[in-house]
RNA sequence: GGCCUCAUCGUCUAGCCCGGUCUAGGACACUGCGUUCUCAGCGCAGGAACACCGGUUCGAAUCCGGUUGGGGCUACCA
């Protein structure tokens, strides 16, 4: 079998729309997205809905608003545009419970070409099956005792109940393909089972609708998941049955849990649109998901979307699973969150604040504080916000972190003092500092830090004195953005109140 | 049980296809030091891996076989 397509590249995710996008499912489209791109082709979207059971209302909308906040667009395949859902492309319908015409049709035809038959066995008569052929170490597959029935037998039998359709198995020689990120695969005739490829209900499963729509959809190569390694021989089965060529396959492994096991909901959270509403910025969520099992280069990690696809490339995919570490998810988002302009990053910390009910938003880019009522513009709130930056991992740790940045300050007497020094002490710099900043003139200016510290030295005081006392003034805290820093950004007539408040707790 | 698949620092990886340049490189995390009014950041330094056994070869992380361990499939789910 050929390793190489000659065909136009169409690549396509096929996702259940059972809930959610997982992270591993964003991985599997983002390097059929990858390799799309890398050799100008096209990537489609196609909804495998053919298990009414596992339905879920809005789950197709919720999955495309995701990728669509993450940058990831399909040429064709099913849209929302003005909250409504449509389809564009010209191999619709794109969703399959809408093609079941198609599968049947292939279907009879399949068994027009003798390579599907009816079976009636009954579920209780495919368990003993099962059973036995696990007691005496055989693979459990279907024993094909309905590929013969005769025609009376079947219409017989058509008439006293329901059936499914089997594709027919012959046990003998080697399937084998050349996968695509690990090389030959083979499988041997007799252990294939006789897939049902339509059930009682009508619908197809997954190995018939799949096979039909990609011949269909002209796919070129196929990039899933590793789980469906062993149903490849069936579907490159399907294939020849039907006398088609067969896509290239790509198996991809599983991203893993700590503990080695598939990743899963039990252990973690694995919804990207959780991460999304964190405060993980997509480009931080995408370069993440995007080097696990694959890395370009020996010494990079920050890459752009477009960087990685045009270095993409599926056979250095690794084979082996990827744990996932969620540390260097906080890592790349630090990165990229100190990579953003301010005022960008106020907009985007923005929405965090409001959602605490710390900010309420009072027209476009203004803001007022809820408990001082103090307005910001987009420009202070910049400043402001600006303070926490480099100090978080995601937005959604703003508005602990900010808190004091927004509401009246509630001092401690014993925090404001330097190790040990007394109050009285504290009060006489804290009182002399406050005189000299209020001489100041431009406090946002970056030189107020080396100005503030000569001052100090002609004093004959230490850093720490004066500055631990109006730092702690500034936030109420122990730990805080630098004095200077908080200066600046809350202006000087904000930070001499907060230093009188201090004084006033200190001198009670 | 049967079939398939995977195996480099704690984790993600580069190297493996085309054996020597690998006393195995980078990143995250961790530890120490420096900067310093605190925290963070930043800078520097450090520990840390070729699963095991055998074969091929002058030479193996790289090729071959086996063992062990992990994972998947074994549905009228995908």
């Amino acid at each position: 079998m050929s390793s190489t397509s000659t065909k136009p590249v169409r690549v396509r995710y096929a996702p259940s729309p059972t809930g959610y996008l997982h992270i591993g499912g964003l991985r599997t489209a983002l390097y059929n997205v990858f390799f799309a791109k890398r050799h100008g082709g096209t990537f489609l979207l196609r909804m495998e809905d053919t298990d009414q059971a596992r339905l879920v209302p809005g789950a197709v909308e919720s999955l495309i608003r995701t990728f669509a906040t993450l940058g990831i667009v399909a040429a064709e395949g099913p849209y929302v545009e003005n909250d409504v859902l449509s389809e564009r492309g010209a191999y619709g319908p794109y969703t399959q419970s809408q093609r079941l015409d198609v599968y049947r049709e292939h279907a009879e035809l399949l068994i027009t070409k003798g390579r599907a038959y009816r079976c009636f066995c009954s579920p209780e008569t495919l368990d003993a099956m099962r059973a036995e052929a696990q007691a005496a170490g055989r693979p459990s597959r279907y024993d094909g005792r309905c590929r013969t029935l005769s025609k009376e037998e079947q219409e017989e039998k058509m008439t006293a109940g329901s059936h499914v359709i089997r594709m027919c198995v012959p046990p003998i020689g080697t399937i084998s393909w050349i996968d695509q990120v690990r090389g030959e695969i083979s499988f041997s005739a007799a252990d294939i089972d006789d897939a049902v490829l339509v059930k009682t209900d009508g619908f197809p499963t997954y190995h018939l609708a799949n096979v039909v729509d990609d011949h269909l959809m002209e796919i070129s190569h196929v990039f899933r998941a590793e789980e469906w390694i062993p149903s490849t021989p069936k579907h490159v089965l399907l294939y020849q049955a039907f006398g088609w060529e067969p896509p290239l396959f790509g198996h991809l492994s599983w991203l893993l849990n700590a503990d080695k096991t598939k990743l899963s909901k039990r252990q973690g959270d694995v919804a990207v649109e959780n991460y999304l509403q964190r405060g993980y910025l997509p480009e931080a969520l995408l370069n993440f998901v995007a080097l696990l099992g694959w890395n370009p280069t020996a010494d990079r990690e920050i890459f752009s979307m477009d960087e990685l696809a045009s270095l993409f490339d599926i056979s250095k995919v690794n084979s082996a699973g990827a744990v996932v570490n969620f540390e260097k998810l906080d890592w790349f988002n630090r990165h990229y969150l100190k990579a953003l302009s301010s005022e960008e990053f106020a907009r985007r910390a923005a929405p965090f604040l409001v959602a605490a009910d710390i900010l309420v938003p009072t027209g476009t880019d203004t803001w007022t504080a809820r408990e001082t009522q103090k307005t910001f513009s987009l420009a202070q709130l910049a400043g402001v916000v600006g303070l926490e930056r480099e100090r978080i991992s995601a937005l959604e740790e703003l508005p602990k972190a900010l808190a004091f940045a927004f509401a009246p300050l509630v001092h401690q007497a014993a925090m404001l003092c330097w190790k040990g020094m007394s109050a009285a002490d504290t009060v006489a710099r804290l009182e002399a500092v406050r005189a000299f900043l209020a001489e100041q003139g431009d406090v946002s200016s970056a030189t107020l830090e080396a100005a503030t510290k000569e001052w100090i030295a002609a004093k004959g005081w230490g850093n720490g004195e004066v500055l631990w006392p109006l730092r702690v003034a500034l936030s109420g805290q122990e730990k805080s953005p630098g004095p200077f820093e908080m200066i600046a950004a809350f202006g000087k007539e904000e930070s001499l109140h907060r230093v009188e408040a201090a004084l006033h707790v200190l001198q009670k």
